[in-house]
DNA sequence: ACAAAAGTGTTCGTTGTACACCCATGC
DNA sequence: GCATGGGTGTACAACGAACACTTTTGT
């Protein structure tokens, strides 16, 4: 059981972070070109091998910030393990793969080989890597909808117009500002700066100021159903 | 192995499952009982060292065959990594952790020295234990609510009344049978057999009996909100 | 006849979507 | 004034919870 283990070979650990932003009402992912063999040329998920005293999200936020800075990622969370055996030739490697948000108004530098692709329509991918950008790509729409993680891709204010491109951007399909405003609202997750936008050139009511009333991922629609039963009163 | 203290050497890797059932109403866990150091005598998940050419989940599912009937786990999914370097004494051990399912109906033999403990109540866990059965329940808890993961718990065949035991049992309160029937159905996860079974000696209905329509994880409500605009028509 | 258990019908509140309408600004 | 984009109000349908009521059995 527990009791003696041992690794007959050497398995290798990895980390790797499916980093993803909304720009221009399109879901984007942080690819990086490998340069050498295996899969010269084909497009990979920033990461590397795990420290020995380093826990797997130290090790990707540790690893990240070598290439965008730490305080622009936003959000940080688990997705899987890949663990075929198949996955890399050569040695075994066992990847723990992150979903990493970056918000929309910032930019961080990035390396000459790497980039922003759309995760709608990437380019050829190295390894596994394919499918962990799917992955990520499901889990955070799941989130969308049921959580605030909204304001990991969202600036720290907003109008409801912008918030509604990311959405839009991030989900893949039209989202109605109307129907947007009032779901977050119902829900707490919105408070209003009290400040206005000016509209642009071709005129327009200005646009009120919101933020995320919090500032880290929660659950907030629980449940839908076979919820506990109302407390009497 | 090597139990005591060893100079740091390479990162192991092992699997862990919390292998859940509804029995009675109340929601188990099964745990094994340490007989050495470290933490002999406190209680620990089910699970070894990864193979050399083995995925995760064949490993975990090996594993287990070895102590529980493979048949009879229902069901085997992803719930996270646990790696912080000091998770356990002496060397580095990466813990990939699995959510598994028995169905009320069977009886796995175990070893002596493993039982099955009410997840609400457990007994002393060893190393991080504890905290991968909560995070089981609670991933358990949620799926119920918007997959047909509850094919997972049940017997093939069974009555409303006992579905609405098991589910019961797994959220931790109380179920209508009414509604999980009306909710259930809804979602076209039922099917009747068009059998009924006898009632008790004290009367009553007899019952109609009813199967899951489909015996693989699938969710059955997704985008509780901000779901794609109804198509025109 | 009565109790017990199963199943159905109905009501209610909440939620989310769709859509019409009003508001504030630039030109 | 009028176009434009922002915001609100309202209608509607779907869903789930609660509960009353009916159905079918055993004693």
């Amino acid at each position: 059981m527990t009791d003696g283990i041992t690794a007959p070979g050497p398995i290798r650990h990895e980390v790797l972070a499916a980093v993803l932003r909304v720009r221009q009402g399109s879901l984007q992912v942080l690819l990086w070109e490998r340069a050498r063999e295996p899969h010269a040329h084909r497009w990979s998920l920033p990461g590397g091998a795990l420290g020995v005293g380093e826990g797997v999200e130290a090790s990707i936020r540790r690893q990240l910030a070598e290439k965008v800075d730490l305080g622009q990622v936003s959000h940080v969370e688990q997705l899987a393990v890949f663990s075929a055996p198949d996955r890399m030739p050569g040695d075994r490697v066992i990847a723990s793969a992150f979903l990493c948000l970056v918000p929309e108004h910032l930019d961080p530098e990035v390396p000459a080989d790497t980039g922003w692709h759309p995760v709608e329509s990437p380019p050829d991918t190295a390894f596994d890597h394919g499918a962990i950008v799917l992955r990520a790509r499901d889990r955070l729409r799941a989130k969308l909808s049921y959580t605030n993680i909204g304001f990991a891709l969202a600036p720290p204010e907003f109008t409801i117009s912008a918030l509604r491109e990311i959405y839009s951007g991030a989900l893949g399909h039209r989202v109605s500002a109307t129907n947007l405003q009032r779901v977050l609202s119902r829900r707490g997750l919105l408070e209003p700066t009290g400040r206005t936008t000016k509209p642009g050139r071709s005129g327009g009511r200005p646009a009120a100021e919101f933020r995320f009333a919090q500032d880290s991922v929660a659950v907030t629609d629980a449940f839908a159903v076979l919820r506990p039963p109302a407390a009497p009163r």
